[in-house]
RNA sequence: GCCCGGGUAGCUCAGGGGUAGAGCAGCGGAUUGAAAAUCCGCGUGUCGGUGGUUCGAUUCCGCCCCCGGGCA
């Protein structure tokens, strides 16, 4: 598949098979694979992330996978800092670059810019990271000091109001004043973009998930999982919430059998599967190509 | 063959003379520095079949079928 765009982006719900088609389209365009999973950036997790295997990262020149410690916190405007340099490095040397991954908010991040935002204070963050107040009363707070960013969050949402309250305390601006100021893609304007999307039908779909998390546990998943647990790293990490990391550790700490944890990791996957799914039905726009049955 | 217990949503099960509900699964939606996160919404059903009693049966009664367990 020659394709004459100098950026192609491949995305997709989990298990549509988009590390397959990134490299086929790679090895076909001389390009090379830029990550766009928001856990694929984790050492740690490989297997349980279905992140490219060895022979698969030998078949293209893949970039930031696989490239960040599971006790760090990782963020999409990380990821961007992260891109940005690499991506203007790629392209100066004329080469085709293939995005390819799962979250949505990394490409919106990716093709409409991030508003811009100080960093919050870690000090600050931390604290109100590990507040064990419940949401509800946060929610309250919220409205005391920054009653506009509570009216737009349900009271449900602690990670939005925690996220509200933090940067609020951090930069004594509302969270709202800062997304107001719409961010720029990092993407230069001279560059010509594919859009993919993979979407195979959702009980296909179902059951690639299915079979490919048993492929998973063969492959040594549990392994892998056991390995991380050993770190004893804080659960409230990103990685540690990977979908299987739960569901394993469970399992291995007797809570549940080997099935049980199966097909709650299966379920897990499943539902993250629609989640993605909803996201690329309703924030892609039209640029985007849908491949539906290309599948099997 | 006889005696119990049970057949209700995709699964596990609750209910009970006025056409039915929970959990899980599933489906739809939101989404700006944790996003594989966080959150919102939605029961999707010949109540095993068939006769009967009744104004009305998924519910009560008879028969039949199926699944457990027991006695033979």
């Amino acid at each position: 598949m020659k394709i004459e765009e100098d950026i192609i982006l491949i995305a997709g719900p989990t298990a549509s098979g988009k590390t397959g088609i990134a490299i086929e389209i790679a090895q076909a365009n001389n390009a090379v694979i830029f990550n766009a999973d928001s856990m694929q950036v984790y050492r740690d997790l490989r297997i349980i992330t279905a992140r490219p295997d060895p022979e698969e990262e030998a078949a293209a020149s893949h970039h930031l996978f696989g490239y960040k410690d599971a006790a760090d916190i990782f963020s999409v405007a990380q990821w961007l800092e992260d891109v940005e340099p690499l991506m203007l490095c790629v392209l100066a040397e004329n080469r085709k670059i293939v995005f390819v991954g799962g979250t949505g908010l990394y490409f919106n991040a990716l093709l409409n810019g991030l508003s811009p935002m100080p960093e919050v204070n870690p000090e600050v963050r931390k604290r109100w990271r590990n507040n064990q107040t419940h949401t509800e009363v946060l929610h309250q707070e919220l409205k005391n000091k920054d009653p506009v960013a509570a009216g737009k969050l349900l009271s449900s949402d602690r990670q939005r109001i925690i996220r509200a309250l933090e940067i609020f305390e951090s930069t004594g601006k509302s969270i709202i004043s800062w997304q107001e100021e719409k961010g720029v893609s990092i993407i230069p304007e001279n560059i010509g973009l594919k859009h993919l999307l993979l979407m195979p039908e959702r009980p296909l779909l179902h059951e690639r998930i299915n079979h490919r998390f048993d492929l998973m546990v063969e492959g040594g998943g549990i392994e892998e999982v056991q390995k991380l647990l050993r770190r004893n790293l804080d659960l409230s990490l990103p990685a540690m919430k990977a979908i299987g990391v739960p569901q394993i550790s469970e399992y291995l700490e007797g809570e549940v059998s080997l099935e049980e944890a199966i097909e709650k990791a299966k379920a897990a996957t499943r539902q993250y599967a629609k989640r993605q799914s909803t996201w690329f039905r309703n924030t892609f726009d039209d640029q985007w190509y849908i491949l539906e049955n290309k599948f099997r």
